[in-house]
DNA sequence: CGTGAATCGTTTGGCCCCGAACAGTAGTGT
DNA sequence: ACACTACTGTTCGGGGCCAAACGATTCACG
């Protein structure tokens, strides 16, 4: 059996189908390409959802709901690991900060040990949204996986976990 | 064994460990939590590797990448379905080919029988950059998957497929 | 001490992103 | 013919996103 059809032929959608005639010759891999290629669709598709179902009618972004949610789960941090753990880089951070401290939801505090850092922390309010969200939000994530078992759904997590150290260690080239 | 546990307790990463902790009250799925939150750090992780060290060489946007990659697999198509082919909004779109067009890759044609629509389609430098970039693309993909075997880079692109499949069905609500 | 390198968060410029409002075009029913 | 409705791509406003340039602060080392 080919290499790139381990999984079985009419397992490919048709779309996958398609890639394959139209980039003959072009010799790819077409079993990672599959994988990644379904991680981005995934992604895409999941969050609009959540965009749409859970966080709209909060009035947060994607992003400004993960700053709160990391912020509740370590409690006060400084700027540059909060955009780290948050996944943006500093410049956007910066966007993300001022509108969750324009609505209320965190603060700026001066790091007394160096005047260049900046610690910030949720308001009381902050920490009633994340309250309040994140139940809601989980609902939506077992649903999202809910055609997997609980075996599959452990195994994706694995999986993706080794993928995402794969990628973040390799780094630039 | 506790169902949110089944993968095992020295699986969790420690963010996964301190999420458990810190949101204990709210009584969470943490299995679909880990395996959601995955896809979304695998995604960024894998797609600012790909920006970094494929697309920016070309000077070139994820999502005009995409847009060329589409039309180069599936040929010349109307604004409408090339944007939900790739996974962004008509809005977006306007925008992403108004860069493409400025570039030279890709060209708007109307369509005799109804003048409201547009078709897109690759030029020839637009075909050239497509086939140039693809293979690269390939190779950092079958990098990134690297720590997986032919198996398990199936499985994951199966997985994937399915949580897809329910997200996209899930509609709004 | 004092000076140059390193590091912090912010600003800037260009692009992407969405949803809503919009103008133009096509179809439908009368 | 005529309105009415539905659909197209575009425009607009508000924000997110990054890398690069920047000013402020701190550190390292002579």
């Amino acid at each position: 059996m080919p290499r790139a059809f381990a999984a079985g032929d009419d397992e490919l959608v048709a779309a996958e189908r398609l890639i394959r005639d139209r980039m003959a010759g072009l010799d790819l891999d077409l079993l990672s390409l599959a994988a990644v290629s379904n991680v981005f669709r995934t992604a895409t598709a999941v969050r609009n959802h959540m965009e749409r179902n859970v966080l709209k009618p909060h009035a947060l972004s994607w992003s400004a709901f993960v700053v709160l949610f990391v912020l509740h789960v370590w409690g006060e941090k400084e700027s540059r690991e909060l955009a780290s753990e948050a996944g943006i880089s500093g410049g956007t951070l910066t966007g993300v900060l001022d509108t969750l401290e324009r609505k209320g939801l965190a603060v700026r505090r001066p790091v007394p040990t160096d005047r260049r850092r900046v610690g910030v922390a949720l308001t009381a309010a902050g920490t009633t949204v994340v309250d309040e969200v994140m139940p809601a939000f989980n609902r939506e994530e077992a649903q999202v996986t809910g055609g997997l078992t609980d075996d599959e759904t452990a195994t994706l997590a694995r999986l993706l976990r080794t993928v995402l150290r794969t990628a973040d260690g390799l780094g630039a080239r």
